[in-house]
RNA sequence: GUGGGUGUAGCUCAGGGGUAGAGCGCCUGACUGUGGCUCAGGAAGUCGCGGGUUCGAGACCCGUCACCCACCCCA
C-alpha cells in the first residue's frame, strides 16, 4: 500500500458521487438565496492576515490557518498572509474597499471553501464549504426576519422538515449577565457556560460556572431566568438596562415580521444561545436538527464590522449554512433524490479494432449533436468487457459498430437492460436511443 | 488539548506465538461479434512505522504515526 496517498487530515477528496450531491445542495440554496435578491460575490481563498485578526475572539485568532513569509523572510517562520477563516469578514473588506461600486444596500450570497486549523470530527473538518447570505446597509429587523425566511426556505426544499431557528441577542444576553451582578470581565466564561445550557442541563452549567469563577448565587439566579423563558416566560425580559429592553424589543419585531414569511413556527427564542464569533453586535440565529449535536448554520447582526475596515459604520447582518454539516445530515437520513444516482453517458460506442476507432468518434459525434451523452470506448477490448463495463457504469444503451455495421452504414444498438438489440442507420440512431430513454423515463 | 478504540490484499474483515487468509472487486479462460448467472484458474500484502522479548512475532511489550468515536470548541 503506497503511503500518503489519503488527503491531509481534515480534508477531502469529492468523487463524482460526491460532487453530485453537494452540487444539488448548492444549486437548491443559491435559488433560495436569489429569489430574494441577494447577488453572488467571490473572494480571494486567502486574505492579508492583519485582515482576519482580532475579528473572531481568541479561540478564532487560534484557528487561523497562517501562511509563512516566502523568500527571503522565510527564514523567519513568521506569516502575513492566512486563508480565510470565514465569508463575513472578507465581505466586510470588500464593502469597505468597494464602497462607490456598491449599492447603497448590499445583499450578497457567497459559496466558498473556507479553512480552520481545528481537530476534525463528525461533520467538522479544516476545509468546509459556508453557504452565507447577507445584507449590508439596513439596521431594519426586516433583514433579520428575512434571513430567517430565506433559511428556512432553503431548509424545506432540501427536506428537512424537524429544524429550529434559535434566536437570541448579544445586548439582551449582556443586560441579563448584568441584572444578576455577573461582572463584565466574566461574561464571556458565563456564555460559554450557558451555551451549553442544552447540552448538559442546568447542573451542568452550574459546575460549569463554579469552576469559572462565577458566584454561587448569580449562577443561580441566572439559570433560574433561563428556566423561565424557556417555559415561555418573558418576565425575565422586562426588568433590565434599557440596553437590555431595546434588544427585547428587537427580537419582539423580528419574531413580528418574520411570523408573515416562511419561518413561521421555526423561531424560538432561547436565552442560552451564545455562539463563539465575537463580532456580533445584535441578534443572533442559529439553525439546529435534533439528530446533530452541533448546529447546521448561525449568524447575526454585526454593525462595527465594515466600520473595523473604513471607519465607516455600515449596518450588517448575516446568516451562514454549512455544507458539510447538511450533506452528513441528509447522507445520514438519505434524504438525496434518486435522480442523482446518475450515469456518465446515455449511450457509449464499442468497436472491433483499432480501425474502426475513426468511425467511432464520428458516430459519437453525430449522437452528441442529437442531444445525447456518449462515451466512445477508446480501446480494442473484447465485445464482451466493452459491454460489460457500460453495464457497470449504469450505461443504458451500447452502440456497437462492427466489420458488418460499417460495410451496411448501419449501428446495432443493444439495450442492456432490454436485453435486446437493434440496427439502424447511423442517420437515425441518435432519434432511436432518444426515443428510447423518453418511454423509460 | 483530554480519554477510549482501530491499523492485515484495491474494499470489508478473520487470524491472539509455529508456512499470510476469506468474501467482494480485478484479470484470464470455458463463450474466437455481446454484460449480469455458473464453473475453472490467476495477479495482488516489508500484517501502519521503529525498537524490544523469543529458537521463532500480524499476534506479546515499549514507543511513534495515522484514522475513528466521545469530550472541548465550532459550520
Amino acid at each position: 500500500m503506497a503511503a500518503g496517498t489519503a488527503p491531509p487530515s481534515g480534508t477531502r477528496d469529492f468523487l463524482p458521487e460526491d460532487v453530485r450531491r453537494r452540487e444539488y445542495v448548492i444549486g437548491i440554496i443559491k435559488r433560495v438565496y436569489e429569489g430574494y435578491g441577494y447577488e453572488p460575490l467571490e473572494t480571494p481563498a486567502f486574505e492579508n492576515l492583519e485582515t482576519l485578526l482580532g475579528k473572531y475572539g481568541d479561540e478564532g485568532n487560534k484557528l487561523i490557518f497562517k501562511i509563512l513569509r516566502r523568500g527571503e523572510h522565510e527564514a523567519t517562520g513568521q506569516a502575513d498572509l492566512a486563508l480565510r477563516y470565514d465569508l463575513t469578514v472578507p465581505l466586510a473588506r470588500v464593502v469597505a474597499h468597494h464602497q462607490a461600486k456598491l449599492p447603497r444596500l448590499f445583499k450578497r450570497y457567497q459559496i466558498q471553501p473556507v479553512w480552520r486549523a481545528d481537530r476534525p470530527a463528525k461533520g467538522r473538518f479544516r476545509e468546509f464549504y459556508q453557504c452565507d447570505v447577507d445584507a449590508l446597509g439596513s439596521p431594519s429587523p426586516l433583514v433579520e426576519a428575512e434571513l430567517c425566511a430565506a433559511i428556512s426556505d432553503a431548509m424545506v426544499k432540501l427536506g428537512f422538515s424537524d429544524f429550529t431557528i434559535r434566536l437570541n441577542h448579544r445586548q439582551l444576553l449582556t443586560a441579563v449577565l448584568n441584572s444578576v451582578g455577573i461582572a463584565e470581565e466574566l461574561h464571556g466564561s458565563a456564555l460559554v457556560a450557558v451555551d451549553k445550557l442544552d447540552k448538559i442541563g442546568p447542573e451542568g452549567v452550574g459546575v460549569e460556572m463554579a469552576s469559572r469563577g462565577i458566584a454561587a448565587g448569580a449562577a443561580a439566579s441566572l439559570l433560574a431566568r433561563f428556566k423561565q423563558t424557556a417555559e415561555g416566560d418573558t418576565t425575565p425580559f422586562q426588568a433590565l438596562d434599557p440596553h437590555g429592553t431595546a434588544a427585547y424589543a428587537n427580537l419582539a419585531s423580528i419574531l413580528a415580521l418574520a411570523d408573515g414569511t416562511s419561518a413561521r413556527g421555526r423561531i424560538r427564542l432561547d436565552a442560552s444561545l451564545a455562539r463563539g464569533l465575537s463580532y456580533y453586535t445584535g441578534a443572533i440565529m442559529e439553525v439546529n436538527v435534533p439528530d446533530l449535536a452541533g448546529s447546521l448554520g448561525g449568524g447575526g447582526r454585526y454593525d462595527n464590522l465594515v466600520g473595523m475596515f473604513s471607519g465607516q459604520q455600515i449596518p450588517a447582518c448575516g446568516f451562514s449554512l454549512g455544507l458539510e454539516r447538511i450533506l452528513v445530515v441528509m447522507t445520514d437520513r438519505g434524504m438525496f433524490p434518486p435522480s442523482l444516482a446518475t450515469t456518465p453517458a446515455d449511450v457509449m460506442v464499442a468497436t472491433f479494432d483499432q480501425s474502426g476507432a475513426p468511425h467511432a468518434v464520428r458516430l459519437a459525434g453525430g449522437l452528441r449533436a442529437a442531444g445525447l451523452r456518449v462515451l466512445v470506448y477508446p480501446d480494442p477490448d473484447k465485445i464482451g468487457k466493452q459491454i460489460k463495463y457500460a453495464d457497470g457504469r449504469g450505461i443504458p444503451f451500447v452502440a456497437i459498430l462492427g466489420d458488418d455495421e460499417l460495410k451496411a452504414g448501419t449501428v446495432t444498438v443493444k439495450d442492456l437492460k432490454a436485453q435486446a438489440q437493434q440496427t439502424y442507420s447511423q442517420a437515425d440512431a441518435g432519434a432511436a436511443i432518444l426515443e428510447a430513454l423518453k418511454r423509460r423515463g
